[in-house]
DNA sequence: CATATACCCATTGACGCCCATATAATCCCA
DNA sequence: TGGGATTATATGGGCGTCAATGGGTATATG
């Protein structure tokens, strides 16, 4: 499996440590196993990360902008600035930038949830109240969906 | 990681030196490790910097710029004829030139933050303002930010 | 000779590496 | 297929190393 999927809740021990969950840990590819970008979600109070590789994508998608233009900057600053890189050990476990954790309400306990081809971090009950609040809007709108199908003009 | 990114903030001792955050360093190419080339940015009250390699790269671009524009005077005599060499000690220090420290207000501390392929010096208040406003400014056009980062391919 | 800069050494705190344990998952063979 | 044995994962803690910082001294450069 090459997806960030399912949902593990793990410890942060007194030096900050968490665990990456194995599975995941199986998705980063084996060249940079042991190394993680990490960087503020745009639209949730939560954090997101994937495999350095996404980088280079994003730098070369950059670097295609025009040099010399607002947007070149603005992106620079607003990716590249604020995407931290950590390690991850032995064991598997790494550290949440301080930052990070604030942005993120996070302390003691870290949800993580697989989205595919990245994963966010959250404060547990935030990332449970967030899944279900997803999956309401999301019936919500199958439902509106379907009375638009059925619905007789 | 061959990549500027992250951000940092380091303290300017008497002497006037400021350690290169380690990660930065790491960039550099392992011939070149030891010097640095900076200028002031065009755009912003800040300072650019990156290895000496990078010069190539915007001679190049400057180059693709027409070269009966204003803009190709401008660019290249503003650039080429303000970049300054300087050395990084053994312990991964050096000295911000007091002209640049001027341009961009830096007295006791610096703030780096990664741009990819170069890194900018900022007063650390500035900065973050700095990255808040270029965030601001691409939130308008949520969409592409988000592209940006979760684009495949 | 005076100022600036490079080199050397020291300190502190953070981080990586190593080892250890408990629980859970998997295996393997009778 | 049952049940002990092996392996993997999450977690805890000791300790050495490195990064950031401070300061003394030699050296250079005008």
């Amino acid at each position: 499996m090459d997806l960030f999927v399912s949902k593990y809740i793990n410890k942060i021990d007194k030096k900050g440590r968490v665990s990456l969950p194995s599975s995941f840990r199986n998705v980063l590819p084996k060249a940079n196993r042991n190394e993680i970008i990490l960087y503020k979600s745009i639209k949730t109070p939560s954090i997101e990360g994937c495999g350095v590789g996404r980088l280079q994508e994003i730098a070369k998608r950059i670097n295609n902008l025009d040099f010399f233009s607002e947007d070149y900057d603005d992106f620079s600053t607003s990716i590249f600035s604020e995407i931290i890189t950590t390690n991850i050990d032995k064991e598997g476990r790494f550290l949440i930038p301080e930052e990070l954790k604030l942005y993120a309400s996070i302390k003691t306990e870290a949800a993580f949830f697989g989205q595919g081809h990245y994963f966010q971090i959250w404060e547990p009950k935030k990332g449970l109240k967030n899944t279900e609040d997803s999956r309401r809007r999301l019936l919500k709108e199958k439902k509106s969906l379907r009375m638009m199908l059925t619905q007789q003009k």
